[in-house]
DNA sequence: ACAAAAGTGTTAAGTCTACACCCATGA
DNA sequence: TCATGGGTGTAGACTTAACACTTTTGT
């Protein structure tokens, strides 16, 4: 059969946000982007989708190639198809965004890929319009983690509830009720309590909990509503 | 500058998912596409982007082209890449979902473009993965409509509380109590009762309702909560 | 012994759900 | 006059928000 001969070919791209959560704020992963144009200038980690493999192949293959990391949550957030978003030639982008534990891969992306955090407050001026697609990736995040369990990701295998909170604390920028926080956390069957403790954070130490992965597949689709007053989310 | 003249170009297409109230149910909007391959066959709107055009003028203009819609409630959805989605060649697409007031196109749609509209239980089959594209559309428009007042598109101008209602457990698939319904939707601030009457319903008549265009906007992003159980819902 | 963070329970306010009757009208 | 759909209020259950003290332990 014949091809779509008479149509317009574009250049496709893909390019991720990764979210990291360091105990203290949300960050975002960010590399020198290493060709022209805007070569040296921070950029979030892209590049083109080939032939043979769909966009979450493209995705997954592109975050590893730039920061090793393989397996993570990645989920496709938007496509910017602005026909001037890359001054060299039109360029579509389906922008995908990861979250991952930021310690287990510390190392390895500051020593092999040069790939750097920077606080979500604090983002230095990105190329193209990148900072389009974090501000969308923020919106997303926070939106989708008002009702969805998804913020577990950020953390470590064993947790604490105040590390969680924090967590919470710092997506959503408010502070909550402990008391009221840890009701709602265990409320939801989420959580596995360890008898192990963590004693960094206090002479007295915080119970790990682990995730209930059985619960989290379960019940990831159903709503939480962690967020005392969700009022100020936007899709 | 140089272009970057070693990357592989793709096909890229729109497909929009328009859904439509009739008072009973929510339906789709379908055409028989109308070139090779699966000429005849039922498809979404579909077609594909040229060089000069963002992917909102794409969208918006094969509506056009094809529907003779313009203006209408129009976002995007997700993008499907898939190697192999479009058997002739691969083409990435992404999809669009249109809300539009169906009374309002009925005639013009099936006279000028014979585009025919589909019960969502009763979906003929789709050419190529648009059945995918549709089911996606579904979860998107459901999981929105429980947060966000964006059902109002659907329906005319001035509507009944009574019909409003229909909309909403037709979308959910549910049946909900008409005294709670009526609190909460009166309770959102966004209508407005008019003295006029629809008696088209009954003998005695509902009063119509319009939105509050300027609360409309202002609590777009508000969560509403008007669906009872949101358990069902997925993104 | 004291500083610092962890852990826990109660009460009042607010919200949600379930439920039933009268109204207006055209046929 | 009666059948049909429209419109409205309340009480009990449940959920949420606000709030403070005790525990543990390293220094």
């Amino acid at each position: 059969m014949h091809k779509y001969s008479k149509q317009t070919r574009h250049l496709l791209a893909v390019d991720c946000i990764v979210f990291g959560f360091d105990g203290e704020s949300l960050k975002i992963l960010l590399i020198q982007r290493g060709f022209q144009p805007e070569k040296g200038n921070w950029s979030l980690m892209g590049g083109f989708v080939q032939q043979n493999e769909s966009l979450d192949q493209a995705s997954n293959r592109i975050l590893k190639e730039l920061t090793g990391l393989d397996g993570v949550y990645l989920e496709q957030l938007h496509t910017f198809g602005d026909t001037s978003r890359d001054p060299i030639e039109r360029t579509i982008s389906t922008a995908y965004f990861a979250l991952i534990d930021i310690h287990k891969y510390e190392k390895q992306l500051s020593d092999d890929y040069h790939a750097e955090w920077f606080p979500l407050k604090n983002i230095p001026g990105l190329i193209f319009d990148h900072q389009d697609m974090v501000e969308a990736a923020k919106r997303r995040i926070r939106y989708k983690a008002a009702l969805h369990p998804i913020l577990f990701e950020l953390l470590p295998d064993k947790f604490t509830i105040p590390q969680l909170q924090i967590l919470y604390e710092s997506v959503f920028n408010t502070t909550i009720d402990k008391r009221n926080f840890s009701k709602r956390v265990l409320a939801t069957g989420l959580l596995i309590k360890l008898s192990e403790k963590d004693k960094a954070g206090s002479k007295r130490g915080a119970y790990y909990y682990q995730l209930n992965k059985q619960n989290y597949y379960a019940k990831f689709q159903a709503f939480l509503n962690f967020i005392p007053n969700p009022d100020t989310l936007l899709l």
